[in-house]
DNA sequence: TAGATTGTTAATCGATTAACAATC
DNA sequence: TAGATTGTTAATCGATTAACAATC
């Protein structure tokens, strides 16, 4: 069914689940790549071209139904399953990120934090545990996380990713600031804030011009 | 100097400078494309490009000048000037940003917070204000922001946007999930936590095939 | 000078856009 | 049937890679 998809088109993913979300809670039942491609900024043309890469989901002379296609995304981004996920750095950020009602929601339950600060370990946020980082390895395997958040600072970051891939974790959340070496069936998909804010920084330096 | 600098390149100085300031903490002071690209995962050719949209910063038969490299994109980033960062939603996402050390370090400061929540406002997270939601418009005026995060529910998102472009912000970095409509002269940079999330899990589950 | 490596032009590759026949 | 809009092929555009002369 789905053969080689391009980066460009996965990162798009999201954005269509997130319109057709909302198109559907507006009551919307069908949608033309038209008025979908207005709505999201993109070509009419490439709607239809990153919608088939998928297969056939629209019937000519109509448009797609709002209700089926969101599904289908749904599922191919593998958000029919449940996940657990494991943040490894009780800081702001990694508290922030467990305690998001949004993740759980979308079936991202966060199970646990660890951190090396015995100030912060027992100090549960909201039911959750918070073990110390020395357990990680033991406790991985009551657990059973599927994708771990990397929360800490950028030095721990690597030797953690190794350990966690002996562990046989598979997925990782990357929120220190630093590209990380991992093996081919390893996924690590990062969140560089500073990049991110760099990056604006820029666009505001070039925007007079 | 630099004319149109494309998008691919833009995103990818973050990491220039990243991997320039690394190198230099190391002690290394000279940097051949070809090394600069094993470490950076990019090809040779493509970090001479890259480079060259600024104009020459190399010495044939003997590479780049990491100092000066890593000070040359500093400054096309703008980060050679100090922001002013006003965090609108006090939550744990808006607090975390506001308290992260590494961006202060950049010249980003946040100078303070606004919130709907009564029970937030004046509670202030480390020496910085929160102050109440409807008092934004009035206060921007001495705050002086450059930069505004949004860092609130999605619903909020757009109109606080638009009375943000009447007060003259011109830079914004939205954390809220939503695709937002901003004039041209305005920059607004998205987080999209959720898409990042739902990328990996795509990538996960199409791992194994 | 010889060797190395850039700057830059040309070739390739991939992604986006345009066009249109198929068909609901 | 006529009109609308898809699915898909072809054209275009832009980004990456290769090649090599210039030069440190």
């Amino acid at each position: 069914m789905s053969g080689y998809v391009s980066d460009a088109v996965i990162r798009r993913l999201p954005a269509y689940y997130r319109h057709l979300r909302e198109l559907e809670n507006d009551g919307v039942t069908q949608i033309s790549s038209q008025e979908l491609g207005e709505r999201m900024g993109l070509t009419p043309s490439q709607i239809r071209q990153d919608i088939n890469t998928f297969g056939g989901f629209g019937r000519q002379g109509y448009g797609y139904q709002v209700h089926d296609l969101k599904e289908h995304i749904h599922k191919i981004m593998g958000l029919d399953r449940d996940h657990r996920m494991v943040i490894i750095g009780a800081g702001r950020i990694g508290q922030a990120i467990a305690n998001y009602a949004g993740f759980a929601v979308q079936g991202f339950h966060t199970v646990a934090l660890f951190d090396i600060d015995p100030v912060k370990i027992g100090q549960s946020t909201e039911a959750l545990p918070i073990y110390p980082a020395e357990e990680l390895l033991l406790r991985l395997a009551d657990l059973q996380p599927d994708i771990c958040v990397l929360a800490l600072p950028k030095e721990a970051a690597q030797q953690t990713l190794d350990l966690l891939y002996q562990a046989g974790i598979r997925g990782i959340w990357n929120f220190a600031p630093v590209d990380l070496h991992f093996p081919r069936d390893m996924v690590v998909v990062n969140v560089h804030l500073s990049d991110s804010l760099q990056i604006l920084s820029y666009q505001m330096n070039h925007q007079k011009e």
